[in-house]
DNA sequence: ACCTTAAAGCAAAATCCTTGCGTCAAGCCG
DNA sequence: CGGCTTGACGCAAGGATTTTGCTTTAAGGT
């Protein structure tokens, strides 16, 4: 069903892979994300599509591997010395990228064709891992932090929410209300929060 | 591209629509999700494949449409007097629901189909009319209550997200325990939350 | 009752997906 | 170093699906 097999670094199977990968990132952006076909992809990569069909099983498969390593971050997240900083700049940088139309495209993408949720797995060990990288800083300059969870519930579910869920389109200072509910100790009133800052 | 036109109850339009539905929910039941094909269905329908695909354009969007169909709430939230008790037992049963295998595919289906996010939104809309009852009651008895956007951002989200970013199966409790956290005031320590309860 | 318009039926053509079989490359063992 | 095993790829045929132009039917309005 989902073959996806082993591939070693080198071989003959990462070529192709690679060279898969690259015609679907060429051509999304040549023809646009809505007329691509298996048979163009591998046309452009210079394989069969059998050997596509068999490798992904499936146009959304391939797109959601692609789209997954695109959502990949590139780097350890910038260090401003202090965990509201950290977080904020993270949180913002991260909403931006994954609301733009084309960071949508491939978060839906990487939900799509991917049955085992394996993928879509993927795609939250990233954002925790950049999170855990975060804390960890803050817990080595002595600050006090939440925990991964946490920061993922309050955090990254709500900013994901919105992306997926809603349309309409919204700032950064979105990311920082979270970041801010989350550090501020708040003040004991009703069951009710205090409102969030601009919106 | 997305046709999706405006249907008059009791046109043909309107019994083509519904004899379209009922097919995709009985072969669904009875050959399961994967077999599913346009061909498979317009014959089930008795209708052209060529109408399936001029009204909906695709599968996906057909089986989008099915799935927010059977998102639906199918009645107001249960009264239990009290916010807690309301928003804890109907956040536990949307868990409950959504985290059921067939509870994520039409999640997932919903999300799927869907350039616009239309689909998507109006799932979102479907919780927060349901969250709108709970809080307008809560209200009603002079009871405190956060927004719905808050209850959107601190219980749905989070659910939501495991849900489609992590295949693990999880209990109610921790519908029980995002309620928790948004309505209990959390005393003033550091930055850190207390811990949730049983994870 | 006729007219207008939008959707559905029909059928052909194009495209895509599947599959069996032969070939080739990569890793392994002698 | 050379033969062997395994897995992936190319090729091509077959079947299924998707698209499309044209015709027909039904719904709503005049």
């Amino acid at each position: 069903m989902s073959p996806r097999p082993m591939v070693r670094p080198g071989g003959r199977s990462a070529r192709v892979q690679e060279s898969v990968h690259a015609a679907v990132r060429e051509l999304e952006a040549e023809v646009g994300r809505g007329a691509l076909t298996v048979p163009l992809i591998a046309a452009r990569a210079g394989v069969t599509p059998s050997t596509v069909y068999r490798r992904w099983g499936d146009l959304q498969e391939l797109l959601s591997d692609v789209a997954v390593e695109r959502l990949r971050p590139d780097g350890p997240p910038e260090d401003h010395g202090d965990l509201a900083a950290d977080l904020t700049a993270w949180a913002e940088q991260f909403l931006e990228e994954m609301a733009s139309p084309p960071g949508r495209a491939y978060v839906r993408d990487a939900l799509l064709g991917d049955p085992d949720g394996d993928n879509a797995g993927q795609c939250s060990d990233y954002a925790a891992a950049q999170i855990a990288i975060i804390l960890a800083r803050a817990a080595d300059r002595g600050q006090r932090a939440p925990d991964v969870e946490e920061v993922i519930d309050r955090v990254v579910a709500p900013m994901l929410y919105r992306i997926l869920f809603r349309r309409g389109s919204f700032g950064t200072g979105y990311a920082r209300d979270l970041v801010t509910a989350l550090l501020a100790p708040r003040e004991p009133s009703a069951g009710a929060n205090p409102p969030l800052g601009g919106r």
